[in-house]
DNA sequence: AGCACGCCGACT
DNA sequence: GTCGGCGTGCTC
């Protein structure tokens, strides 16, 4: 007998199968997934491998087969299924298998069990009100946080009082201390949230929810044993989707299988997680993303022994070896965080099918405004589509109005806010009321676009904004299409043409000389550089220490500010901009989500955007709220350049310190792209140098993803015998 | 990746 | 004459 390993060796050299002979000790011991030890390489030094399957014969001359040297017992054992599972992220993503496996597995590292703390109130809900109250005038915000937590939770646990509350363990002890609360070490209690007494929690659902609910769970029970489908709620902001995730995970359990609950890098707030708890007690939890390995092993473990029946976290949480999973949650599906930045660069919802796919759990995924890969499916009918259209948790949708700036422009105004914006913010400040400011950076880098009548200068040919780069060439970075700079607009003539320059702090500025009283919070990458400044901030204007926050997209995700009433969005076209194809997309993702901040409360709310391009379809279609318009006009974009999800995209990245080789090598490689698939570059990245590499993209196109799959195998292998010297080629799915 | 084998310069 | 530089190639 012969086993297939995959050596632990992350290069591209390696990875493939080796076969080893099984000894007879070991015989029936060893299956796929078994973790192993082999002599590898001339000095048969030990080296970790993986089996991956297990056959009678080999290829290989049999007297150079050696021994498997010993079975690992310590490691968590890889099952078929995620070997499968790893399997499809090295087709899709073109990564080496071990780096695949290394995804999929959950982290080997064993450590003790560390036993789980939990914080308990002791005084009364009275003495704990005013003791917050003091610590408020004594700026303890620390205290503070967690005492106003404790007026309504009787038990926190301790990682959430660290984690998201960000009270640090000196705190907790000066509390336990003063006896305003009783640390509880617990080894096997078994669900001691849940018993909060509370029970006001569970809401009755609407028809839309109820629907839904019964919808998916019929789909769920009718394919126990496979072929599930896969569900996209559509729903606006405050419409109750998680509410319709609660009931799920409760009906998932009832019948014995487990769910893994995704959620965006960072969304998780500290409400939601706490809804989570109360229902389902420690039988969640939570994989967040500042855990240690031995934690997230730890996690693992859980899972896999059946003690916890739901996790919630980001995308790696996909990866959790529960026995038997039945559904795959995905909340805000459209969200950027999803891709993986590194090796395997997985997108988390194609991912999670296949994972569904080979587990037999159904996938629902849900956000305000799905990703066009997404609602497509649900259009075409490979997903299920589902609607939540009324707002649930209070207030109305704000009265959205836009805002052309290019009139601002010819009727003198200059500065950076329209006469509207100025006078709203002046009501709100005089009212007490707050205001968020929003300022849309994307796109910020050297685009040109014209301040009379607001077109961005374009390819001729791919549709995207062209980029100034050095020596005032503007280029197309898809095609590599050039022309030279100009000083007039090519649509109006007019002579205010220029890229956008303004940042945050000029915003601040200016606010701060219009409104020199207000009070004024600012958050970019600057102010939230320390650590947990991101917390402080957003919960120092929550607490209504401030008149207006100013930020860029971080300001809009997540958080709930009930006594907002005016968001004001400064450049909204600066996102469209970008040059990419999925520019359309993202501004209006960003407006939607921007606009949804206002009037959460019980005073209406208003949104004012300004823009320079108050006709495109992203703008006005965010203005009216309106999805289906907008998906429609997207992908009549999209179809006339077979941009996904029309058709299927890959980037390659060729970086060389040699310019001429980059551009060579870069060339080489479309040489070889033939019918169905076509290649467009190779043009410089937009950063054309990083660390005196130069960068090329080439994008290649087809309406077949196996075709333009089976291109980049070809590519890689052709890379294998290339004159290749200090080059370097990636490749990502678009 | 890591280790061996291999073919050219300065050293006891 | 040998010791050792790291360049090339292979690993079941």
């Amino acid at each position: 007998m012969y086993a297939d390993v995959i050596i632990d060796i992350s290069h591209e050299k390696v990875d493939r199968i080796f076969q080893y002979a099984i000894p007879e000790r070991l015989e029936g011991l060893i299956g796929i997934g078994s973790c192993v030890d082999v002599p590898f390489g001339r000095g048969n030094t030990l080296r970790t491998a993986y089996v991956v399957g297990l056959s009678e014969k080999t290829d290989y001359p049999e007297e150079r087969i050696k021994k498997i040297a010993a079975q690992r017992e310590d490691a968590v054992p890889v099952t078929a299924d995620a070997i499968r599972l790893a399997a499809f992220l090295k087709r899709t993503y073109g990564s080496t298998m071990i780096a695949a496996l290394r995804t999929v597995l959950p982290a080997k590292k064993t450590v003790r069990p560390v036993e789980k703390k939990t914080v308990v109130r002791l005084l009364s809900v009275e003495k704990i009100r005013s003791l917050y109250a003091e610590c408020g005038r004594k700026k303890q915000s620390a205290k503070e946080r967690l005492l106003g937590e404790l007026i309504r939770e009787e038990r926190i646990p301790c990682e959430l009082v660290t984690g998201k509350l960000h009270v640090s363990a000196k705190t907790i002890q000066s509390l336990a201390e003063d006896g305003v609360i009783r640390l509880e070490t617990r080894t096997q209690l078994r669900n001691p949230v849940r018993l909060s007494e509370e029970s006001d929690d569970r809401p009755v659902l609407s028809d839309e929810q109820e629907e839904i609910l019964r919808e998916i769970l019929r789909d769920f029970r009718e394919h126990k044993d496979g072929g599930r489908g896969v569900s996209l709620i559509h729903g606006i902001t405050g419409s109750g989707k998680t509410e319709v995730y609660l009931r799920l995970i409760e009906e998932v359990i009832a019948e014995g299988e487990q769910c893994i609950m995704l959620i965006p890098e960072i969304a998780l707030t500290y409400q939601t997680l706490m809804r989570f708890y109360k229902r389902f007690g420690d039988r969640v939890s939570v994989l967040h993303s500042r855990l240690s390995e031995g934690e997230r092993y730890d996690q693992c473990l859980r899972a896999e022994r059946g003690e916890i029946d739901v996790i919630i976290g980001p995308r790696s949480a996909l990866f959790v070896p529960f026995p038997k999973p039945g559904m795959v949650i995905m909340d805000e599906e459209h969200e950027s965080s999803y891709i993986s930045e590194q090796n395997p660069r997985y997108h988390t919802r194609e991912t999670a099918e296949e994972l569904c796919r080979i587990k037999g759990a159904s996938l629902v995924l849900g956000s305000a405004t799905p990703s066009l890969e997404a609602y497509h499916k649900a259009v075409t009918g490979e997903y299920r589509l589902f609607r939540l259209t009324r707002r649930l948790t209070g207030g109305t949708l704000p009265e959205v109005r836009i805002i052309d700036m290019r009139k601002e422009l010819s009727s003198g105004n200059r500065s950076m806010f329209s006469e509207d914006l100025r006078k709203a913010l002046e009501e709100r400040i005089g009212r007490g009321e707050q205001s968020m400011l929003f300022l849309n950076r994307r796109g910020y880098v050297s685009f040109i676009s014209c301040r009379a009548c607001g077109e961005a200068v374009k390819c001729p040919h791919c549709e995207v904004s062209l980029v100034r780069h050095r020596g005032g060439k503007l280029m197309c970075h898809y095609c590599g299409y050039e022309t030279a700079d100009i000083d007039r607009c090519p649509h109006c003539g007019s002579k205010y043409i220029s890229g956008f320059r303004a940042g945050t702090q000029q915003v601040e500025d200016e606010v701060k000389r219009i409104f020199p009283k207000a009070k004024v919070l600012r958050m970019d990458a600057d102010t939230t550089r320390k650590k947990d400044s991101y917390e402080e901030i957003l919960g120092a204007f929550s607490r209504g220490e401030a008149d207006v926050l100013i930020g860029t997209q971080m300001i809009v995700k997540g958080h709930d500010f009930p006594k907002v009433t005016l968001v004001g969005i400064i450049a909204a076209d600066l996102s469209l901009n970008e040059s990419d194809f999925r520019t359309g997309e993202r501004t209006f993702q960003l407006l939607t989500q921007a606009c949804g901040r206002a009037g959460r409360g019980s005073i209406p709310g208003e949104a004012l955007i300004q823009t320079y391009r108050p006709e495109h379809y992203s703008i006005v279609l965010s203005a009216t709220q309106d999805y289906e318009a907008f998906y429609r006009e997207e992908m009549a974009c999209r179809g006339l350049c077979g941009y996904p999800p029309e058709g299927n995209m890959l980037e390659i990245l060729i970086t060389s310190a040699v310019e001429k080789r980059a551009l060579g090598l870069a060339v080489a490689l479309k040489k070889r792209c033939a019918f169905p698939v076509s290649a467009i570059g190779p043009a410089p990245a937009p950063i054309p140098k990083i660390n005196d590499r130069y960068r090329y993209h080439l994008y290649l196109k087809c309406a077949e993803k196996d075709a333009l799959l089976d291109t980049r195998q070809a590519l890689e292998d052709y890379l294998f015998t290339a004159p290749v010297e200090t080059e370097t080629v990636s490749f990502t799915v678009l």
